[in-house]
DNA sequence: GCCAACGTTGGC
DNA sequence: GCCAACGTTGGC
């Protein structure tokens, strides 16, 4: 089983929108063959992933999910009214993929990309690499216990 | 709203 | 295949 970070922004879909589902939910408009790579090679379902809130105030950890698929062909490439659709993706050989996740906590606080960056065994986490941009980023199962411990203590 | 970082596009 | 221009992300 692997570990992800995922970042979406919360006026968009944030973790409420995804609790209040109830069941899996796509995650949908990834638009970045890095990402797209590892939701192809990598993602499996069972797979555990923090729910990343971007453009927030602040911008933190806020929860965790349950990856419950394996990649797929994202619909919205296709759908020329939908703001992620791709003319140029074959529908014969989708360019984008998607994957279902589903609520499994919401944190009772959200741990702030600030308190990463200073909290130790964190240093070498992807999303607080300066630059690092990637919507889905992969997360060692050190830095996974270490960001758990974070969200049970309280400030 | 600014702007640094960096992925993608397209001219050559 | 290089690389400049452009677009997007996302912290601040």
């Amino acid at each position: 089983m692997k570990y992800w970070l995922m970042k979406s922004e919360p006026d968009v879909y944030g973790i409420d929108h995804l609790k209040a589902k109830g069941k899996p939910d796509i995650w949908e408009g990834c638009r970045n063959y890095t990402v797209r790579n590892f939701m192809r090679d990598q993602m499996q379902p069972g797979d555990k992933a923090l729910f990343y809130h971007s453009n927030a105030k602040p911008s933190g950890v806020v929860g965790i999910m349950r990856i419950t698929s394996e990649g797929y062909p994202d619909p919205h490439q296709f759908d020329p009214k939908s703001k992620y659709y791709d003319a140029k993706s074959p529908q014969d050989n989708p360019r984008w993929l998607a994957v279902d996740v589903e609520h499994v906590e919401t944190f009772n606080r959200v741990i702030p990309l600030s308190e990463l960056k200073e909290t130790p065994g964190l240093q070498d986490m992807a999303v607080v690499q300066r630059g690092q941009r990637l919507s889905v980023m992969p997360v060692t199962e050190a830095e996974w216990e270490i960001v758990l411990e974070l969200a049970k203590k309280s400030l």
